[in-house]
RNA sequence: GCCCGGGUGGCGGAAUGGCAGACGCUGAGGACUUAAAAUCCUCCGGGGAUUUUUCCUCAUGUGGGUUCGACUCCCACCCCGGGCACCA
């Protein structure tokens, strides 16, 4: 039995992790003990970590996130549930293409290769998966139904196309959603690229359709998913409620009239300026014939270049120019300017605003800068009256009434607000109006690698969907990638040329590919009916499986991916194929490994490999470590010195069963009788089922994985400490003991806990066995320890019998030396008592 | 600027109103060993008193507050990390 293991550390115990891992591993799989099926008569529960793009090498920071959801999976499989536990992978995109280029070999060459790789090592830690179940988005098995959803978009007006101004990444050669600019204007894959703009045609999901059901929804999501991930969507979704108001240009009668969008229409009469963006289509005619032409035309010009660079919005100095044009307020009549500025966004709104300087902060640093009037209409109800000339910041709360407003004078904002955007709408020049931040989806991609837009271009009847019948449309294997001048596809005559599926003609193939966050949009539907050549899914088995309970994925995605699966899901549900309104019922956000305070990356060349962890110690000591190092949400620090730590426990326990398994494996299986029980049996069999009460807590309802392996932790010393224990504790006994030991590892490090389960005289796999339920009374404390304070400081403590009462443990505090030093002769004015816990004496006088 | 996190020994962290520092790492000392490794045991926040046992005191970013009692709740501020950012 006592070999020597095989791992590099040096340790000396029978425990071999690289033996014990690939023997329970090859049992697994046998017993196909992870392979699940949609079964109404079992409580069903769905795992999910975010599919990896597989790239690089799997490091102890994807581990971390597949720990996590395996000890989940596996605490679930021991409590009855049928689990769905499918691992998968997001196989296209760029990467793979630029490695391509760079190493002169085909993306799918590479992108399976390194499946090969993520799948061995994934293996290797010995995760739960239902391989049966696994799904790569490259395959035209997977893509079709992109390619599917998209024409049913198509076909309902929510897949459209348009030319439109995209942020251009030199770098990738493609269009960036706005999501995938970062930093206020680079690349999301190269930091250190600008984006530019460009004018180009191309597709469009209508995410915008479900502005108002993916905000109203996110409420159906609190208390599953974590509350900044709740508020970063509803910031990026960003309704705002207001009202769009039509200006008449005066003296321009062919200019005729702008729109701007408010949300204070309250404060219309303080307006003392209307500003247009520089993009807007109007500035150009205002300009026209206007008396400052001649000067306005440059600066405009100006401000459109630089508009287009992007620079640093936040920062950048307010600029305008006056049009020499003027607007009439619709409300009071009144003659104001028409001014442009660079603040001013055409993409929000309607592209122009009114200035409300004694209002809104932005309004007032431009009208103070360039010398306009500021006019107050809103009086605060409580405190100084507001001056015009006086202020350094504007009134902008709402707690106040209006002046200097004609008929609404009085009113407070929240009544103006409403009655005023009456008057409009009775008047026919404005209307209250919601917008929203969010903006549809562009999914237009120039590049090779991805799912072909499955329609074609006819000179007869135009856009022309390709059917159903003959999709997929299949990517060529054979395109030239040079990463140089747009789309790999475009260049190959054999794609592009096609047959229009409605007059048979010669047609144009759409040579554009999809963005991939498709694929991984919708991709956890497929894992309940992966090779379903007839549908994406069958309804029934997703709605056995669906929602997922558990979806677990970094914090990177709490916008882009999640928000896009959301979509996903309400589209599929009008669609009829699904009847929920939400994918995923618990989101869990996990943090980074670090090393040297930053995250792991190839890059900065601080990775730690899974599989060089997996040789030195073993998966269940990378795995225990992952859990023992941190609280799952937070960051980890990693330190190949506690590591250390992580691999001798598990020794420990392994020597400890070890030289028990003898005595103990023959003992049948009979629960410890507490009554007969010794000192020393009494006293651990209350440790283990202590430890488990809190163990079994920490892994339903907390996750704080670290707290529970150091109750474990601290249960093993305990039981060394009463070594030997043939003396005083009987087989039976230290049976149970070692049993619950093991069954509590076994979550988090399944291996070990599988050959300590043999070791103590199981010929059945624990995979078979529950999560154990603890004993209340063997739990129980006969005597505890009470604590006294004096006037709040602790001065003392007692023993006494659990339950003891306030007059007893008064009395025996009295008698303790300490407490007596600090209580003598002083009068007790107050008495906390806190039953099993604490008494504090409030004592007078100092 | 706004919105979230977070700040506890040499280090990772524990304690969600009741003994601050569980558990682990590092370090020191000891046992075993010819020796080393491994293993096992003991100690390990600061200051002070005490020969010892032990006792007092300060201490959870800073300053206030609530409370018999605060790492925990409230207010203000500082620092670190992240997200959003002229959104009308």
């Amino acid at each position: 039995m006592a070999e020597q293991n095989t791992t590099g550390t040096g340790a000396t115990s029978g425990y071999d992790p690289q033996k014990v891992e690939a023997k329970w591993q090859k049992r697994w799989a046998e017993a196909r003990v992870f392979e699940s099926e949609s079964d109404p008569a079992k409580p069903k529960y769905y795992v999910l970590e975010m599919l990896p793009y597989p790239s690089g090498t799997l490091h102890m920071g994807h581990m971390r996130n597949y720990t996590i959801g395996d000890v989940v999976a596996r605490v679930k499989r021991m409590r009855g549930f049928n689990v769905l536990h499918p691992m998968g992978w997001d196989a296209f995109g760029l990467p793979a293409e630029n490695a391509a280029i760079k190493n002169k070999t085909h993306p799918r060459t590479w992108t399976n290769n390194n499946i090969a790789e993520f799948r061995r090592v994934l293996r290797r830690f010995g995760f739960s998966y239902d391989w049966r179940r696994e799904i790569s988005t490259c395959e035209p098995e997977y893509y079709r139904w992109n390619q599917w959803f998209f024409l049913c978009m198509l076909e309902r007006g929510l897949a459209y196309r348009k030319k439109s101004l995209v942020n251009w990444c030199p770098k990738c050669c493609t269009v960036l959603a706005n999501e995938q600019v970062v930093n206020g204007g680079f690349c999301w894959r190269h930091e250190d690229t600008r984006v530019e703009s460009r004018e180009i045609e191309q597709w469009f999901l209508k995410t915008t359709a479900y502005s108002d059901q993916l905000l109203d929804d996110l409420k159906q999501l609190e208390g599953g998913w974590p509350e900044r991930v709740i508020l970063m969507q509803k910031n990026w979704i960003g309704k705002s409620q207001g009202a769009k108001v039509k200006v008449e240009v005066a003296d321009a009668p062919s200019v005729g009239s702008l729109e701007i969008f408010t949300t204070r229409i309250d404060t219309i009469y303080g307006a003392t300026a209307m500003i247009l963006a520089p993009a807007h289509p109007l500035v150009p005619k205002l300009l026209e014939g206007s008396p400052v032409r001649a000067e306005a035309e440059p600066k405009l010009a100006k401000m459109r270049q630089t508009s287009i660079k992007t620079e640093d919005l936040a920062t950048m100095e307010k600029e305008g120019f006056f049009t020499g044009r003027y607007a009439l307020n619709p409300f009071s009549g009144e003659k104001v300017p028409i001014w442009v500025g660079n603040f001013v966004l055409m993409e929000y709104g309607t592209g122009a605003i009114m200035a409300v300087p004694a209002h809104d902060g932005r309004d007032l640093e431009f009208c103070r800068k360039y010398k306009l009037p500021v006019r107050v209409v809103i009086q605060p109800l409580e405190g100084e009256e507001l001056v015009p000339e006086k202020m350094e910041k504007p009134f902008d709360e709402h707690n106040g009434k209006l002046v200097n407003s004609g008929p609404f004078n009085g009113l407070s904002p929240d009544e103006a607000i409403a009655k005023m955007t009456e008057f409009a709408e009775q008047k026919g020049f404005g209307r209250g109006e919601t917008i929203f931040r969010l903006k549809d989806w562009g999914i237009s991609r120039q590049r090779y690698w991805g799912t072909p837009i499955p329609v074609v271009y006819c000179s007869k009847d135009g856009i022309v969907p390709v059917p159903d019948s003959q999709l997929p449309v299949v990517l060529p294997e054979n395109a030239k990638l040079t990463g140089e001048g747009g789309s790999p596809l475009a260049a190959m005559p054999e794609f592009v040329s096609a047959k229009c599926p409605k007059c048979g003609g010669a047609a144009r193939r759409e040579t554009d590919t999809m963005d991939t966050f498709v694929d991984s949009s919708w991709y956890f539907y497929r894992y309940c009916d992966p090779h379903n050549d007839k549908a994406p899914y069958d309804s029934a088995k997703v709605a056995y499986w669906f929602p997922i309970d558990q979806y677990i994925g970094g914090i990177t995605h709490a916008i882009l991916h999640l928000l896009y699966s959301r979509f996903w899901c309400k589209v599929m549900r009008d669609l009829g194929l699904i009847k929920h309104n939400e994918p995923a019922a618990r989101l869990f956000t996990q943090g980074m490994v670090q090393k040297g305070g930053v995250a792991m990356s190839k890059s900065r060349g601080n990775v730690v490999g899974a599989e060089e962890m997996a040789q030195k110690y073993g998966a269940d000591t990378g795995r225990l470590y992952t859990l023992f190092a941190a609280p799952p949400e937070k960051d980890l620090e990693w330190s190949e010195e506690s590591i250390e730590g992580s691999w001798r426990f598990l020794n420990r326990v392994y020597r400890l069963i070890e030289r028990h398994s003898n005595a103990v494996r023959g003992v049948k299986d009979g629960k410890a009788d507490a009554a007969a029980a010794s000192v020393k049996e009494k006293m651990l069999l209350r440790k283990v089922h202590q430890t488990l009460r809190r163990v079994t807590s920490d892994f339903e309802t907390r996750w704080h994985f670290n707290s529970a392996i150091a109750l474990i932790m601290e249960l093993t010393n305990d039981i060394y400490s009463q070594e030997p224990l043939e003396q005083g504790v009987r087989p039976e006994v230290r049976k149970e003991m070692l049993e619950l030991l093991t069954l509590m590892l076994a979550p988090m490090t399944p291996h070990l806990a599988e050959e300590l389960w043999e070791m103590l005289g199981h010929s059945e796999g624990l995979w078979k066995t529950g999560w154990p339920a603890f004993n209340q009374e063997l739990a129980r404390e006969d005597e505890v320890e009470i604590v006294v304070q004096v006037s709040g400081r602790v001065r003392g403590r007692v023993k006494v019998s659990a339950g003891a009462g306030e007059e007893e443990v008064l009395k025996l505090a009295l008698a303790d030396a300490g407490v007596a030093h600090h209580a003598d002769g002083k009068r007790i004015v107050k008495k906390i008592f806190v039953p099993d816990k604490l008494l504090n004496l409030v004592v007078a006088g100092s």
